[in-house]
DNA sequence: CATAATTGCTACCAAGCAGTATAAACAAAG
DNA sequence: CTTTGTTTATACTGCTTGGTAGCAATTATG
């Protein structure tokens, strides 16, 4: 990302013609493409056999490429590995971020958060398992950035779970550690989910949402 | 375990005088423990850094022994992971049946499952992780055992929910899948809670406890 | 067609590590 | 004090793999 920013710089392009822009531009298109192909096998490997057992060379061969082509993409396997945890946690904030801005009440808000994220959390399982598992794998300051993000994810939905607390909608005596509980069924859903499995993915969905909105539901019971 | 049952065996003790035999039992209890030890020093490495990250040099060099040492009691990096992962799972699963072996109503022993179950999960929290990060690291025969532990588990899990259900305690509308959200529940303990975090161990299983009743909680609310 | 630049590959290295062959140290028994 | 068996360490091997130096092939440019 570094790296492609700075190659499509403007004080690089402003002086140059039409067409060399245009060429720079495909050429940086074609750049971002290739991260993403090799981004995406390197989870599918990740996932299935783990990070540290996973060679690069394995990685080029599925890709019908040598392992320095992927060295010149990215400067190492720790990089990879911190992308990928990277999408994993950023894809469910966002996921959660936009569910926020859909206008509503607490408990209708909750409900489009749990469908949206858990939707996105099985749809890049691959993603957000290495992240939950590989953690300890990456380098400190790369592991301080992820768990800023997952902090900033548990922090948001906490604020929603106080709204709806204030509003009565929710019965959660403390909202923060309430969301650490939701936010770990969401994860474990990543984690047990099985695609091709005994549950489709829309029962998996429909489970997480009638477990949460149970797990805040006051005393009186759930309103239609 | 297996050698261990070998070497006292009934034939070789019977025509030994019981002297020998006293000696032979004292060496068993030391050959045990020195296994424990391997084992705990193990797990520490392996929840800290994961399985292949972990080098046995370094697990030896903790107990002040060296690596033909671990050797001589397992017999391959393999073996400590799939002891390691046993007893997570195992000691999680005698607790449920200790647990289930309590009289009471269905909601009387949910509440006792899963404050007994919490607890183990925290005190053994470095086998429980391993076992649920690193269950890919192992032969497939050994996860297969694994699995069946903790399928056995769930299974027991979800029985109660059904018998809670049959008597009106429970609303709950899939027993098993509904179990499945209570273990991940469960495990997800071992993977966020950090001793001497912001909360305590009986803050976390209290919190575990009003989470499940929750789950199963009949749309009227819960009673005393 | 020649020249320059970019892109990918061949071939390699250094390090780390699981696992072992063998010897030393120690203990038990006579 | 020797003999015999057991326990642990020294010292090594063979292999794997992250990472790189330098070359070949391809494409763009004049």
């Amino acid at each position: 990302m570094h790296k492609l920013a700075d190659s499509t710089d403007a004080a690089d392009m402003m002086d140059k013609p039409k067409k060399k822009r245009a060429a720079a531009q495909l050429k940086d298109e074609i750049t971002a493409y290739k991260r993403r192909r090799i981004l995406e096998e390197a989870s599918h490997f990740f996932f299935a056999n783990g990070y540290e057992a996973t060679t690069l060379d394995s990685v080029a061969e599925q890709l019908n490429v040598t392992k320095p082509f992927i060295y010149s993409y990215y400067k190492n396997k720790g990089e990879l590995l911190y992308e990928i945890c990277q999408t994993g946690i950023q894809l469910s904030l966002t996921a959660l971020e936009e569910a926020l801005s859909v206008e509503g009440t607490a408990s209708e808000q909750l409900k489009i958060v749990v469908e949206r994220v858990a939707r996105i959390i099985i749809e890049n399982q691959r993603y957000v398992t290495v992240y939950l598992r590989e953690e300890k794998c990456l380098l400190p300051e790369d592991a301080r950035r992820i768990r800023e993000l997952r902090h900033t994810f548990d922090t948001k939905l906490a604020a929603l779970l106080e709204r709806g607390k204030r509003s009565g909608e929710f019965d959660v005596q403390h909202p923060s550690r309430t969301a650490i509980w939701v936010s770990g069924l969401l994860s474990w859903i990543a984690l047990w989910y099985h695609e091709g499995g005994r549950w489709s993915a829309t029962e998996v969905v429909m489970d997480a949402i009638t477990m949460v909105q149970k797990m805040v539901q006051p005393a009186g019971g759930a309103r239609a």
